[in-house]
RNA sequence: GGGCAGAUACCUAAGUGGCCAAAAGGGACGGGCUGUAAACCCGUUGCGCAAGCUUCACAGGUUCGAAUCCUGUUCUGCCCA
């Protein structure tokens, strides 16, 4: 087996592989393979992490990636896993898009030029926007049946389905995607397409329209495809009750980020740390028997967490969020915290302002505060937690006819609340 | 186009004149046990401190009283064409 694969395989990144003798080829270092990335969105989601994984792995075998930003297509739409037609984006919207999400692939893919098999991004939109009609029917349209074309499972699908259907804008997809590889083939010698499982139809039918173009005589071309990653309960990756979780720090905050990964199932723990981080296979062991020996240290999660946010947002921010955490969920202090930590450790949490005038005398019930607190949507609500004794003001349980007072005051201006084991709050009082 | 069935809270789903703010399960949330787990146990789940108020697709009507009966509207599913 090639290095590539091998490291896919004990990574459990490896689903199923296109093309005769594979391995064979990658053996010569300097192979150019590429994954495509939809550009639907400003930034990118857990759910992307692993093709870009397995580039950078690729890209570590010593071949080089191409980050291929589907600027082209993605103003067509994939119909693969979708069950409803797309909306058409703008041009500007596209390439507004592909700019944010460069800085992602960054973080996990070096672009340094100095580099031999540094990683080069392209966009499809620099080749597809400008052929003609007439010449993509001629040239490229003539090499697919639309009888295989049918038996493709992600059209099949749609055509099955009376409410949604499929445009022939959709259905023509496949073609431009199979186009992409050709193109990549000629001008950048790109033999390897690499992806997630759903993508292998279209995978195969690029190595088709290579053969067909090209010739039986030409080197071969080659997909990899990665399995779907799955959760312990069978619920979809990366999705939380608040929403996906994002992999810039504007949509999904590194704190939010690094809860994510830390609250990963004993179960996948381990999976995750091989598919998610670069850690190395004896390191994984460690971790591994580390996580068995004393469960409840959660090394494996913090490790996971740790790896994780470090790569995508930095050591800096890394640092913050543990502190954040040190703080939030372990034995720290919240009272002795000073300012500045205090500010960089709650900069995550929700927070809301209030009139410090309100807090003289008596003060406020705790009760009629929480309402106006992302903690509880009413008093009732309100008066439920305090009863249950599950609100803390500055890390202290706090009765339920507690009254906050100036006195409660952090540094003169904050308050801090906490509903349940994870909720917090931030109150400001000016 | 014709016929039939349905629309109840976050979801599934009971309720077919007063005892209904509405069963049950799931989910979610709080507490306990823990490891910021899992499993398990307890509790809460329209608003209001309360009297009470606003809810059962929407709009009217019958009635002392409606989620429940009547009329119309919208939407959904199924069957025939």
């Amino acid at each position: 087996m090639s290095g590539f694969t091998e490291e896919l395989e004990w990574r459990g990144l490896l689903h199923q592989t296109a093309g005769a003798e594979v391995d064979e080829h990658l053996k010569t270092p300097g192979r150019v393979g590429y994954c495509g990335f939809d550009p639907t969105s400003d930034s990118l989601t857990v759910g992307n992490l692993v093709p870009m994984l397995m580039l950078a792995h690729f890209q570590r075998a010593g071949h080089c990636p191409i980050v291929l930003m589907g600027g082209g297509t993605g103003m067509i739409g994939d119909p693969s896993g979708k069950d409803a037609e797309r909306t058409l984006m703008t041009a500007e919207q596209v390439q507004a898009n592909v700019d944010a999400q460069k800085k992602i692939f960054e973080r996990v893919i070096d672009f340094s030029a100095d580099r031999a098999n540094a990683a080069r991004m392209v966009n499809n939109a620099d080749w597809l926007t400008g052929i003609g009609y007439i010449e993509m029917l001629r040239d490229t349209g003539k090499h697919f049946s639309v009888n295989m074309m049918l038996q493709k499972e992600s059209v099949k699908e749609r055509l099955h389905n009376r409410d949604h259907g499929i445009s022939y804008t959709e259905f023509s997809y496949m073609i431009l995607q199979a186009y992409d590889f050709l193109h990549l083939r000629r001008t950048e010698n790109c033999t390897m397409q690499i992806a997630g499982s759903d993508q292998y139809g279209n995978i195969v039918a690029g190595m088709d329209l290579v053969r067909r173009v090209l010739g039986p005589d030409a080197d071969g071309s080659f997909g990899v495809t990665a399995p779907l990653v799955t959760r312990a309960d069978g619920k979809k990756f990366g999705k939380t009750e608040t929403g996906a979780i994002w992999l810039t720090a504007e949509r999904t905050s590194p704190y939010a980020f690094y809860q994510f990964w830390i609250n990963t199932d004993d179960d996948t723990v381990i999976d995750y740390l091989k598919r998610f981080t670069f850690l190395t296979q004896e390191e994984i062991t460690t971790v591994e028997a580390q996580h068995e020996e004393a469960p409840h240290r959660r090394d494996a999660h913090r490790a996971l967490a740790c790896h994780v946010t470090e790569m995508l947002h930095g050591k800096e921010a890394l640092d913050a969020v543990e502190n954040a955490t040190a703080a939030l969920f372990g034995k720290g202090d919240i009272k002795s915290l000073d300012r500045d930590i205090l500010g960089e450790v709650f900069a995550d949490v929700p927070s809301s302002t209030h009139e410090t005038s309100s807090l003289d005398g008596d003060g406020v019930a705790l009760a009629e505060l929480l309402p106006e607190t992302s903690l509880a949507t009413s008093r009732r609500q309100a008066r439920e937690f305090l009863g249950s004794g599950g609100v803390s003001v500055n890390g202290e349980k706090v009765a339920a006819d507690y009254m906050v007072t100036a006195s409660d005051l952090l540094h003169g201006d904050t308050i801090l609340i906490r509903r349940g084991k994870k909720s917090w709050h931030c109150t400001r009082w000016s």
